[in-house]
DNA sequence: ACCTGAACACCGTTCAAGT
DNA sequence: ACCTGAACACCGTTCAAGT
């Protein structure tokens, strides 16, 4: 009694990750279990464990294969408004393309290696700016946290609340616009 | 077979309440369950479930509880940046107060009736900025994200790794003062 | 009114046994 | 090499029975 006996082909671990990103999508992370997992695969549970070492690798794995995918902005001369802003909108744009996968990330940023492209583009668009280098790491992190405070926020719901006002895109432009702003002041602060 | 059985004293909403809070934060929202808080207060587990709908309500009525001892800035004549300045330390003690819970409530902010007196603050102040009707919504969900944002990256520990910076209280700060600065330019672009 | 034990439907994971 | 069933140590919660 192999494979066979409850499935045509062999276990693979990219369908496990496809399968398992499908129930996390549907249910949330929360609502992911390896029994759950195996059922959908058509599995006996133990079956998973010999493909992934357990279920908080299997996710790691995932985020990590989710991440890849973000579009960071190139380095062509493009102004460091624009590029800032493009940045925001691709890690929003991902975001929203698997919302409870990115929820987990932002609370266990372990999961992900290093998210060395993101620093980059940061920290080449603060020299643009004119931060002293002594300020660098700090403003990188700063921007950082408002970029995924922000998404975080909106994505568990947490501006919908205290008015009618629903359009959340706009609300996103003016954050963007706010610490631009902020940047440029710095910026005309600097000699 | 009463209470007197294993306990001296009746089990009280207070009692548990205390004993999970204890528990949360040596092991997490996630490390709380019914049977360990249970056996913490030497109770059978079903005993619980008189005094407490279920384990979502209990973790409401904590989060409710802690939340109330947030200090906002009064409504005195200080300077609007001062206020701001106050509004997001006071929110950062909180948060550091009980990590744990913090980040639970910013991942489900139904927990919270409404945080009323939190927008009240960013309202009035934005008012004395001068920020336009128009655009006070947005601007203040913008600075809520970027409040919420900052600290709960750093409790989740993303602001450790890009570098070997570590004054975190300063980027707190440097962040804190981008903001003033992109609210102050804002502010002299209005007539 | 308050507490309890047994039970149900779930978890993740280990381990020895199967092909 | 890959799969499996039984088992262990956990969950939250219901329900009928106890005082």
């Amino acid at each position: 009694m192999a494979a066979s006996a409850r499935r045509g082909q062999a276990l693979t671990l990219e369908e496990i990750c496809i399968a398992a990103l499908r129930l996390i999508e549907v249910g949330g992370v929360e609502g992911l279990s390896m029994r759950k997992l195996a059922a959908e695969l058509d599995v006996n549970p133990m079956s998973l464990y010999h493909h992934v070492e357990n279920k908080t690798e299997l996710l790691k794995q995932i985020c990590r294969l989710t991440a890849g995918t973000l579009e960071l902005p190139p380095d062509d001369g493009t102004p460091w408004p624009d590029q800032l802003r493009a940045l925001a909108h691709a890690y929003r744009a991902l975001a929203h393309a698997g919302p409870s996968l990115w929820l987990y990330v932002e609370q266990h940023p372990d999961v992900l290696p290093e998210e060395d492209g993101l620093w980059e583009v940061f920290d080449r668009n603060l020299a643009a700016v004119g931060i002293p280098d002594e300020q660098r790491p700090h403003v990188r992190k700063a921007l950082y946290a408002f970029c995924t405070g922000f998404i975080s926020a909106e994505l568990v719901g947490a501006l919908d609340r205290p008015d009618g006002v629903t359009d959340i895109d706009r609300t996103f432009e003016v954050a963007i616009d706010l610490i631009i702003a902020g940047l440029e002041r710095l910026s005309a602060q600097q000699p």
